[in-house]
DNA sequence: GCCAACGTTGGC
DNA sequence: GCCAACGTTGGC
């Protein structure tokens, strides 16, 4: 089993958001970190755990559970000049980008508020609350999983 | 809006 | 290959 945890502005995209969409899937848009890029090319399967993670925001936290919903694929838009996405130095024959597909999959009871997963001893080594980590993608340990599932009050 | 931490860029 | 400058992230 394999779980991880993607950090979105809920302004941007939330949860809600996720979930409003047609068969609640989205491709993953906006990474443009090599070490994010990896994990998603690397190491994501299909099936795998998201737990979907609100930053930059008023309360920010994990909301709920999400799984990947496709293998990785190449940015459609790092080649079109007119997207916000283009990269100039992306090229089609050897493309820099990746993303994968997102799909909800479940609500949390309740949020899990950063401070938690920093203060709960059972999360201790978590990676995404390492202190200066600012990753967008982090893999997150079958145990530290099922505890912050368990905090947001589902069984998984 | 501030700022610390970190990643990327580009001149040399 | 070094490293300063710059941009981004994300909590507060």
């Amino acid at each position: 089993m394999t779980a991880w945890l993607m950090k979105s502005e809920p302004e941007v995209f939330s949860f809600a958001d996720l979930k409003a969409r047609p068969r609640r899937t989205e491709p993953w848009n906006g990474v443009r970190n090599y070490q994010a890029r990896n994990f998603m090319r690397d190491q994501m399967q299909v099936g795998d755990w998201v737990l979907f993670y609100h930053s930059n925001c008023a309360a920010p936290g994990v909301v709920g559970l999400a799984k990947v919903a496709s293998a990785a694929y190449p940015y459609p838009t790092q080649f079109d000049p007119a997207s916000e996405y283009f990269d100039p130095k992306s090229a089609k024959e050897n493309p820099r980008w990746v993303l994968v597909d997102v799909a909800w999959a479940k609500d949390f009871a309740r949020e899990v508020l950063l401070a938690e997963l920093k203060n709960d001893p059972e999360l201790e080594g978590l990676l995404a609350t390492r202190p200066g980590n600012r990753l967008s993608i982090t893999p997150v340990e079958e145990a530290h999983f099922r505890r912050i599932c368990a905090l947001g009050g589902i069984s998984c």
